[in-house]
DNA sequence: ATGAAAGCGCTAACAG
DNA sequence: CTGTTAGCGCTTTCAT
């Protein structure tokens, strides 16, 4: 087939027009300094050629290479999806993210990068000078990798850490971790629960403590107590079995449970039956993250929804628009909400206090 | 922050080895024509120097992008990342498809395409025009829109059609509908079921009179009547509900059914259930999806497994390949399993004929 | 086997 | 407001 050009270039715009290049160039870009009457007749011709600008052209010139990266650790993201259980992150992100990219005429491109690896930097380094991205979306744990974001802020590209509120270079966004353990927490405390249990996920994690935080908060501002009341977990089953075990054998069992990801809670679910305890009726449970599996548990689970879609997409205006206005200092929160289901219900009476 | 241009470019390389560009371009390609000395001392500065080669550069010069563009169908996609019930096509043809042309050196860039709209063309024509990608997939229905393969025939670039098999250009690739609908139809005749029902696709597409081939051809084989037992569905709950309520309502109730998609089963499932039938003691289900989500079906699904990933990662490698040496002019057929959970059952010794 | 020159499509910088 | 010039990083000719 050989060298495959591109049909229709700015040159056939200009000449078909006839102006200069420049001026179509201006108007592709939406730049002022062009009459309406010239900018009409250079768009009629771009309509009628079925001109498309070439982004690799584009990039080269030194402007914008109309590109967004996103990350997401490779190990995690292929083992959900060979496990293929329905956990839904990567299309979540992709329904935020790629769409948005698209409304604003940019482009998202996925990519893995080993987290582990002693070559991160050659991976990621790799990814930037073969793309030139305009911006560069990381997510947990690249999000808290300082190596990660230290090669970011050097290569001077805009970068949004998902999952991240410390201060430095890069927007850093978080799902409201902490807000949403309290509204699970007060959710509880409703229904007249006071002994409940919380799952943690593993240290590594910032947001690991930030929803203890919520959930010692709110327990404080219900005078309740915590002690005994917290497991430590890794998000996975096992893990949660565990924890959940630990709880519920515990001097002071739970009425309720709060687990840090589905598959903790799910194991809350198996642990319960093991003991045969009912959920809702003996125990209510929470899961903190609302993927499509917790729905056909049984019960279904009552579940905090994490706004991957919505934060994806916000990264994304935020990244393009920081080439223009900068960006925010102060971490962006996007809270998600309490969805309830069957795994929650009123204390039962024996069980109080 | 202004224009933000490579640090290291091939012009450094070729500083630092003491060599010109073109002798670098030689190694970075792989070219004959370079002594292993030379060849070794250019290896050594772009280790040294951390270099990589820019697409966009590699792109403008005339050769290959790098880029591989997987298109799928824009409101199919965003309706399952919207409903958020497990489906995971999406994530599959990554798995296969992005990790395969990154051992390859390539990248795999996901778009949504309309298909309905009058500007297909258009669409596509965008994508293609600003990606220049070296290779394209397209899935159903994309893979069986003329106007579609005809603009990727017209513009050189070597594509997949997955799930189509006409001849034409392009490679054809097939996930052994046919051969599916078979292996479950004899499965179920193996555990004593004769009158097996099918509830079928859309029309539009091809795979599905594909699928009621098989079972007919098998049905057939084992001198079994297939009338009355066939029913059309469009892959939606709904129509699963309908078409199973014909079945089971009708003069010959079948003791099992196969459907054509998750959704589909997940009905006949709710349809047993209205009227009483145990699955699978009264009637055996297959699916012939196997995602995620029919393995928390009560009972979970028998299903027929298809290879996406498996798929996507070949047509990556034979359009990577299709530059060098062409493409296979047969279609090429990946066939999926079937996956046998609790839906399927010998049959029950009254139900017998 | 290697190097020099030309050009891909576009935009930044500078004229007018 | 519009046009001209130069050059991005790389690969193709074409020389040597």
């Amino acid at each position: 087939m050989g060298r495959r050009r591109q049909s229709v270039t700015i040159k056939h715009v200009a000449a078909d027009a006839g102006v200069s290049l420049q001026t179509v160039s201006r108007v592709i870009n939406n730049e002022p300094n062009v009459r309406p009457a010239m900018k009409a007749k250079v768009q009629a011709s771009i309509e009628k050629l079925g001109y498309v600008p070439s982004i690799a052209a584009q990039r080269m010139s030194g402007s914008r290479s109309y590109l967004i990266l996103a990350i997401n650790d490779r190990d995690r993201t292929i083992a959900d999806w060979k496990a293929r259980d329905g956990r839904d992150w990567v299309d979540q992100m992709l329904l935020g993210g790629m769409l948005t990219a698209a409304e604003l005429g940019y482009r998202m491109i996925f990519e893995l990068v080993d987290t582990h690896s002693d070559h991160v930097e050659r991976e990621l380094g790799a990814a930037i000078a073969a793309l030139q991205p305009d911006g560069v979306i990381v997510t947990p744990p690249h999000s808290e990798n300082a190596q990660i974001t230290g090669l970011l802020a050097e290569s001077g590209i805009p970068f949004a850490r998902i999952g991240s509120k410390e201060a430095g270079p890069g927007i850093a966004m978080t799902m409201g971790d902490e807000l949403l353990a309290g509204k699970a927490t007060d959710h509880l405390i409703e229904l007249g629960h006071t002994r409940i249990g919380f799952i943690s996920g593993p240290a590594e994690y910032s947001l690991t403590s930030w929803r203890v935080d919520g959930w010692r908060e709110a327990m404080a501002n219900a005078e309740f107590d915590c002690d005994g009341l917290l497991e430590p977990g890794d998000f996975g089953f096992e893990s949660g079995l565990a924890a959940a075990r630990a709880l519920l054998d515990g001097d002071i069992r739970p009425t309720a449970i709060i687990a840090s990801s589905d598959q903790m809670a799910l194991a809350t679910l198996e642990a319960a039956k093991e003991r045969g305890l009912n959920v809702p009726k003996d125990l209510s449970v929470i899961s903190f993250d609302n993927t499509p599996i917790v729905r056909f548990s049984n019960p279904p689970l009552t579940a905090l929804d994490q706004p991957i879609s919505a934060t994806a997409a916000r990264a994304v205006e935020l990244l393009i628009d920081a080439k223009k206005n900068g960006h925010p200092s102060e971490p962006v929160v996007l809270e998600g909400e309490l969805v309830v289901r069957g795994s929650t219900a009123r204390v039962a009476a024996g069980a109080r206090a």
